[in-house]
Parts: C-alpha cells; sequence; structure tokens
DNA sequence: GTCTATATCTTGATAGAC
DNA sequence: GTCTATCAAGATATAGAC
C-alpha cells in the first residue's frame, strides 16, 4: 500500500460546485516540494514562508490558505515523508540480510535526490534543538528504525545465522549514526568520494563480522 | 570533537581598576562560553545575539564592543575550538592503532560536556546550509580530518599490519561518519545507550576487520 | 567599556476586498 | 482562492552620551 495522496481534498471546504478538486491537491504537491527545496537550502527557522510562497507562484497570504502556519507546512513534509518510506520499505524485517543489504539501495536512492537528503539531515540536526517543532518526528524515527534492526538482527541470532554475542541495540544504534553521519559528509562534497561504496564496504564488513562462521 | 573544559572558573569578581586586559579576556570567554551554550540551543541563526549579552549580564551594543558581530562571535568559537583541539590531539598520527582507540578516549571525554557536542553537532548541519558562515570552517575541518585518518592507515599499511587491500579513504569516510552521527543519535537520547561502548564496539571491530590476521 | 535610544530590516500572520 | 495592505514582533546594528 502506498499513495501518498490521501484525504488531504476533504479539508476543502467549497460552499460552491465542486465535488473533489484535483487543482487544490496539486497545488499542495507543488507547495510540499517547493518548501523541502528550501528547508535544504536554508533550515526551517531561516526558511523564509514568502519565498516559498513565491516559487509556486503565490502570494504569502495565498500559501496561508493551504497551510495556516508554518508549522503546519513543516509537519506536512514530514508526514509525507512517512507515507512515502513505508510504502517503500514496506516488508520483511524477518530476512537480517536482506535488511542490511537493502540499505545499500536505500543509499543508492538517495544519491539521486540530494536535496531531499538535504533538507532531512538539516532538519534532523536542527530537530535537536529546544521546542523545535520536528523535534518527536525526528525522536520516533529513529526509536522505530532502531526497533526494526534490533527485530532483525535478533531473528538472525534466533536462526542460528548471527553470533549470539553480538549487542544488537549497539548494532542498531551504530546503522543508524553511520547512515545519517555518512549523509551529511556527502552533502558537504557529493564529488569528494563514492557515498554508495563507502557504505557497501561498510555493511560487507559488518556482515562479515557479525555472521556465524 | 574534543575540546570542553577550558579555564571559565576563573570568574572572580575583582573591583579592582586594572589598565591592561586580563580583564577583558576573561569577559570574552564569558561570551564564548554563554554563546555555545545558546547555539546548543537554537542553532546559530536562531540564537538571539542580545540573549547571548543578557546572560554575561551586558546589554546588546555592550556585547558589540567584543564582538563587533554575529559572525565574528561564532568564528572566535570555531577558532577557539581548534585552538582547544589542536592541543588535545597533539601528535602521532603514525601509529594507527593508538589513533582508533583514541578516538574511544574523545568519545569518553565528549559525554561530559553535551552542550558543547551539541552546538557542534547543530552548527555542523546547520553549515551545510547555503552561505552559512561556517561553512568552509567545517568543509576543512572534516578534510583535515579525513586526510589524518588515510595517513594513519597508509601508514600501518606500510608498516604490514594492515592488510593492503583496504579503502583507506573509505574507512576514513566511514570514521568520520559514524562518529558525527553517533553523536546526533546520542544527543537526542543521551539515557537511551551507551555512546562510548558503542562507539567501543565499533572500534574493535573495525581493528578485528582490517588488521592482518 | 558600557549604556540608552533608535534606525532599519525581516519575519510570520491578520483583515478584508474581490 | 487569491490578492493588497498592514501589523506586531523580533532581529542586528548604529549613534552618541557617560
Amino acid at each position: 500500500m502506498d499513495d501518498g495522496k490521501k484525504s488531504i481534498a476533504a479539508v476543502d471546504e467549497r460552499p460552491v460546485r465542486r465535488r473533489k478538486s484535483p487543482k487544490g491537491v496539486i497545488r499542495r504537491e507543488a507547495i510540499l516540494t517547493a518548501a523541502m527545496q528550501h528547508f535544504a537550502k536554508d533550515g526551517y527557522q531561516n526558511a523564509s514562508f514568502a519565498s516559498i510562497a513565491a516559487d509556486v507562484g503565490l502570494s504569502l497570504p495565498g500559501l496561508l490558505h493551504y497551510f495556516p502556519t508554518k508549522v503546519d507546512l513543516l509537519l506536512a513534509i514530514l508526514e509525507k515523508r512517512d507515507t512515502d518510506s513505508t510504502s517503500a520499505t514496506g516488508e520483511d524485517y524477518a530476512d537480517w540480510r536482506k535488511v542490511l543489504l537493502g540499505l545499500i539501495d536505500v543509499a543508492k536512492s538517495n544519491r539521486e535526490i540530494p536535496h531531499v537528503v538535504q533538507a532531512f539531515a538539516v532538519l534532523n540536526a536542527e530537530s535537536l534543538t529546544q521546542d523545535h517543532p520536528a523535534r518527536s518526528w525526528f525522536a520516533s524515527r529513529a526509536s522505530q528504525l532502531k526497533g526494526n534492526f534490533i527485530h532483525s538482527l535478533q531473528k538472525g541470532i534466533s536462526a542460528g545465522e548471527l553470533r549470539s554475542d553480538i549487542n544488537t541495540e549497539a548494532v542498531a544504534v551504530e546503522l543508524i549514526s553511520i547512515m545519517d553521519g555518512l549523509q551529511m559528509l556527502w552533502l558537504r562534497s557529493p564529488e569528494e568520494f563514492d557515498m554508495v561504496k563507502v557504505f557497501s564496504d561498510y555493511i560487507h564488513r559488518l556482515i562479515a563480522s557479525i555472521e556465524c562462521r
């Protein structure tokens, strides 16, 4: 199950003729895209709401018609990411090897969308600051990711494929850390090294270290 | 990734008249400390210059007397970090094993100064944004760190202690990535896991994987 | 060195017309 | 749905007195 554009049109309260209005939905999508680029460029706090509006050919109040506040816009982006990524990750956290190798594919596709990666890398760190509106989102995202990794690794141990003495939580934390850290380093100088290669090297070395021999 | 306990303790308020400068130097130190806490809490862009001034008992123009602009204050902090860390890191990038194990000590001392770690983690990501005043500093910091790691690993290969087929650049990038990523994850929930343990596990596994057997 | 007062800019958000 | 006009709040920075 995926999609991504759901019951957004329901918020549309047109008293006059009109039943679904794909137009509004398209606008919304355009706004989200523009906003993400701005957040990537300036971060959330520093991005100008008005500039985002201008980018989609709207005035500031025009944009406010769709997103009553700047925070709403941010949350909409995060929510969209939620639906997008669940549709992408989808399935088997049961096969630890598939999970780990699948991360390489994630890195591979991330390489094609640097502005999205940058938006989320910047927001990720920015959300560490006090009372940041995205704070809890990133916290639960990390927590869930970690839980999934632990689950996979635990399954591997139970199946006798992974060494029983590995610290699953430590490995899970390590995985998230290297993914996030690598993205930042890569964003700083995309030409300097092959992000996918580095990550692939790492994953294969990790697998060799933790699987039963 | 180090630094921390500097001479901020010298807060002795002697009302004696002094014509030279120790007073001014102390003030400067106090300002830098306060600023770092604010940058940790709000990031650079979002931190208020006036609030920093208030924190050290100055008005905004009073603070501007010491740092003519907000950017100057930021750069002073970065510079301080430079001197602090070079005095701490000191020497032998020749012994790869000492270097790698030494990073565990860095993690250990970082655990004691979360606000400093947070300031630099936030600034690190924030500096990815366009025209950020700390951009080049973080870029060259990463570049230098990477160069040092590569140098150490290369020495290890030459000495016949490390496998000659390892990609030194990839390992160097990996090291920086995991350090930076781990810090962020830890800052988000410091109680959830033992950062030093995770990092130590990683380092030892890395060593086992790359050294000659 | 440090202040009060102020200039100037930019931001997010509102009011109300069309 | 979208606009013009406007607001109130916050920021950095300057001028000039003490």
